[in-house]
DNA sequence: ATTATATACCTCTGATTCCGATGTGTCAAG
DNA sequence: CTTGACACATCGGAATCAGAGGTATATAAT
């Protein structure tokens, strides 16, 4: 199932922190470990997801290294020190906005 | 806490319409419910609000009435058979939506 | 040989979503 | 008689994202 793009729009920040944060990973890649781990849910375009992590570089979240393997020429990326941080914090609001969700899709009224 | 934007956009559909499936209600009611349910993690603005809300009539998903309730008028907004069929659907999509970031959270391989 | 497919990178443009700023007007409190 | 909470609304800009398009190599199929 796919769920609309407005929801998983927004999260694609912490996915790909987290996806990095254990193990380098190239962007081609990002994509198909993105959909398997997701179970299809998630499904980036090369579209999105090459000026995305052109933009999370910039902001020095993450660094990129070429690299070439059986002829192909890979761009590597990885978490910075301070995409670690990013993804801590991301991680913690991520609880909060699913346990506000929750309070307000079950009706509570604290 | 506050969670960055682009996490909370996207949910604004689902929440309105699970509040409006509770009680009939008008816009600035709407928004102040949203805050205090959610314990401040959604703060919706006027200036996104009333758009949305007429973008939902529309789509026929809620439709509204005014009222007039101590010499002030108030237009209040009720779900559709369409909006609550629309809520169910939704509804699935954010359990979806949450497993799968949990499993990539959880770095799950399957 | 050649064609198709998967891999791998990338940019540009438009659509959509959302918020801040701004505007109107009412009511109650000080 | 002014300030602040209430209540509605629009407009313009900022940001996010996907689709379409472009380049190029390796491999499998025909």
């Amino acid at each position: 199932m796919k769920v609309d793009k407005e929801l998983s729009k927004g999260s694609h920040e912490l996915i790909l922190l987290k996806l990095l944060s254990r193990k380098d990973m190239y962007g081609y890649q990002l994509i198909q470990e993105m959909a398997l781990l997701s179970e299809d849910v998630f499904r980036m375009s090369q579209g999105s997801l090459y000026p995305f992590l052109h933009a999370l570089e910039d902001r020095g979240l993450i660094d990129s290294y070429a690299q070439a393997e059986n002829g192909r020429e890979r761009r590597y990326y990885r978490l910075t020190t301070a995409g670690r941080r990013a993804l801590e914090d991301k991680e913690e609001q991520w609880a909060v906005y699913v346990r506000a969700m929750g309070r307000i899709l079950r009706g509570e009224t604290t």
